[in-house]
RNA sequence: UCCUGAGUAGCUCAAUGGCAGAGCAUUCGGCUGUUAACCGAAGGGUUGUAGGUUCGAGUCCUACCUCAGGAGCCA
């Protein structure tokens, strides 16, 4: 089945350092060749690195060199060698190839599309399935999967239950965003869910402390940086935690997310281009900031005087995006906005019992201007204050009736919040655009591949 | 939905209204330490689409299409 005959053991290009002097096998791709005469220097990737061989064409049996000479980029191959430590290297080794076995070689008539030098954003998304391969998309997926096993890695460890909600739904669970509608066997209409929010604090009821992580759409037509149609969402939600014990939680979470990042993503951070001593600095010890509504206005107020916003903030209105990057980029951590006005905020937060115009919310601002990464809030549980909650904001009443359930059968404080992955992903790799956090993203404008 | 910008070779981009060009990629040749290698040569075009102005349009005008950046909204 498989082509090659073995004669060394077979490893990957991120073990080489395991095997300094010894003799090797990599199975991976022709990621680059260059020629001096008589010397070629391919550069192999197999999914884990990437690492330069070396075939002197005195060293070589003909048909060897010939092969490797004429191989073209991308052909799959399996390469036998001895892994050797070098300065001139990269990544410190490099490989004597001793043979190659060439699985499926591309021919020139059909060269792979995607070449070393720079491409433009329509061509690499028109190609997103080959330009997964380069290093810094693979380094992407790898901290990505990282990111992602380390946020359901944290609520495992400490007793949430994963309770997945549906991605169905009947109606909007906030009824604020756009929805992608579907027909439900004709009589029905049906709604891919935007969040699982509202299905959790049920879940939580049962059992305490939740979560859950899955896709989310989102049908509106932004067309931005931080936007996806299709993206991923963890959220917890907690029994008796009240709007201070999700901040603790969030704040304990993101750290636990980065330090993980750090232990095993060094390399790959990189190959992205990211400055480490920045996600060094959010997990040293000390708290994330936290700012009310009333102090952060008072801040973008303050930045508009001194010419480095352009608006000056209206009381009582939500931040916009630039107000948010200034926000973030005043910390080293991300930071936390809590009780915005009740006003600009969904009707399921719990109001302030200090100053009922204000919500039980957070939202935390990542650094270096990624904007918000988690919205959260204390929920309302009082029934009576729900119900006039969803008939302010027009919601059709038969819809919730479920959820108001949830107020009328043994109500408790209960508090969540949801986070982003893309976002997160983004601000953790330091990348320009979301479209790059997720294999393939759905955007505004694109659904191919 | 609104604002702004861009569509020219497979890719990245040039081209006062006057012969359609370069680099990379591909092919051929050269080079024993190259790092997006380099040097020489060849092939490669319905300039997004449809109209219009002009002796002449890649270039100017109109409409449309596609994409990008931003706003709003959001994670």
């Amino acid at each position: 089945m498989l082509p090659e005959t073995r004669t060394a053991p077979l490893t990957t290009i991120a073990e080489l350092g395991q095997h300094e002097g010894q003799a090797i096998t990599l199975r991976c791709w022709l990621y680059n060749l260059r020629s001096s005469g008589k010397l070629l220097f391919p550069t192999f990737r197999d999914g884990t690195g990437t690492v330069q061989g070396i075939v002197p064409k005195a060293a070589v049996p003909e048909q060897v060199f010939e092969t490797l000479k004429s191989l073209t980029l991308e052909s799959s191959l399996t390469v036998t060698g001895r892994v050797r430590a070098d300065v001139r290297a990269p990544s410190g080794f490099e490989i004597d190839v001793d043979d190659v076995n060439v699985g499926q070689r591309i021919p020139e008539e059909t060269p792979y599309p995607i070449q070393l030098k720079e491409a433009g954003v329509d061509f690499l998304m028109e190609h997103r399935h080959l330009w997964l391969r380069t290093p810094r998309q693979s380094a992407i997926l790898r901290v990505r999967a990282t990111i992602m096993r380390a946020a359901a890695e944290y609520f495992d460890v400490h007793g949430y239950f994963r309770t997945d909600p549906p991605i169905l739904t009947p109606n909007a669970c906030e009824g604020t965003s756009e929805l992608f509608e579907m027909d439900y066997f004709g009589d029905d209409k049906a709604y891919l869910t935007q969040s699982g929010q509202l299905y959790i604090e049920a879940t939580a009821m049962a059992l305490g402390k939740v979560y859950s992580f899955g896709p989310t759409f989102r049908a509106e037509k932004s067309k931005t940086r931080r936007h996806l149609t299709e993206f991923w969402m963890i959220e917890p939600e907690v029994t008796y935690m009240d709007l201070d014990g999700l901040m603790d939680l969030a704040e304990a979470f993101l750290t636990h997310i980065v330090s993980r990042v750090l232990e095993t993503h060094r390399g790959d951070l990189k190959v992205i281009g990211k400055d480490v001593a920045k996600l060094e600095a959010v997990v040293a010890p000390s708290k994330f900031p936290r700012l009310t509504y009333d102090e952060a206005h008072a801040m973008l107020l303050d930045a508009h005087e001194r010419g480095l916003l352009p608006a000056a903030h209206v009381y009582g209105d939500d931040f916009g995006s630039p107000d948010e990057t200034y926000i973030s980029s005043q910390f080293e951590k991300p930071v936390m906005v809590h009780r915005y006005p009740a006003a600009v905020k969904a009707f399921y937060m719990q109001p302030d019992p200090l100053d009922a115009t204000k919500a039980l919310c957070v939202d935390v601002l990542a650094p270096e201007g990624y904007g918000e990464i988690i919205g959260g809030s204390q929920r309302v549980d009082d029934y009576e204050l729900l119900k006039s909650r969803i008939e302010e904001h027009d919601l059709p009443m038969a819809a919730f009736q479920w959820y108001l359930d949830l107020r009328k059968y043994g109500s408790v404080p209960h508090s969540g919040f949801g986070m982003g992955i893309e976002r997160c992903v983004a601000w953790i790799c330091g990348l320009e655009h979301v479209r790059e956090t997720i294999p393939f993203p759905r955007t505004l404008n694109r659904i191919y591949p």
